[in-house]
DNA sequence: TTAATTCTTGAGAGTTGCTATCAGTCAAGT
DNA sequence: ACTTGACTGATAGCAACTCTCAAGAATTAA
């Protein structure tokens, strides 16, 4: 069993941001004790879990919320939860491919940056000529 | 020159966006035509693709205003500059990492619900039962 | 030539998802 | 008894949009 700051260092994410999730009912079934303070099991750890990687992909908390719901459901609900999570993986892969660009963009500057200042240049005429190709 | 809709659809940004990152200095010295209607030069484009480039990573508003500022005022900044972009690009990795573990929980959760479904099983009992480590 | 449609504009309200503050409860240590 | 520390819910504040709207110009249709 973990108190909620246990959980907070464990898992990386603020005190006060799982107990906003909590109140949004995006961990179910979380026990308390005598004195009302919440005891996350490592069962609830794995709600913990989810809800993170949701969220890291942009997901709002309605939608987690839904799929939280749906699992609490059944059996019944697999199909939907597959496309839930189905749709979700496309959208990271997606982030991924946008993170890698603009990667690049910033390897660019990184270096442009590196070479001015090894030539001793200056681009005060010019402020953002470390932008070659303008359409992203 | 392009209109605030044609860099929309150009740099996949919504027009409120646009004129929400011009009120907030994002965007210095884009012309007005004769009814007062921006016209966005594909050096203005540049700050776009920057702006975008910072906020994808996280970097919050005011700090891209400060490096856009920085770049404003010449070469004297360019230490200051490439600290910036050295530090975004470490951010820019990390986030990297971090949504590759993402990804790895969602390619097990879905292989878990394919066979889920294959096997024509339910996992009615214990509907978080696909998480297997609990820890991130 | 008038009317309707289509942009764009700024102002301002509304939304989401935190994030911080605060007063209050409880338990353990000194 | 008293302080310290962890936890609680309620509430306020904040960043970054996102949406709605009325106004004004320009284009097109009738």
């Amino acid at each position: 069993m973990y108190t909620i700051k246990e959980v907070a260092k464990l898992m990386n994410v603020s005190e006060h941001t799982l107990r906003f999730w909590a109140k949004s009912g995006l961990f179910p079934g979380v026990k308390r004790d005598a004195n009302n303070i919440r005891q996350f099991s490592d069962h609830d750890l794995g709600w913990v879990k989810i809800v993170k990687c949701l969220r890291s992909v942009g997901t709002d908390n309605k939608s987690i919320k839904r799929y939280i719901d749906l699992c609490l459901v059944g059996d019944s609900t697999i199909p939907e939860r597959f496309g839930i999570i189905k749709a979700t993986r496309i959208k990271a892969l997606q982030q991924m491919e946008e993170l890698k660009k603009q990667l690049e963009l910033l390897d660019y500057k990184e270096s442009y940056y590196e070479e001015l200042i090894r030539n001793n240049k200056n681009d005060k005429y010019n402020p953002v000529n470390d932008i070659k190709e303008a359409v992203s």
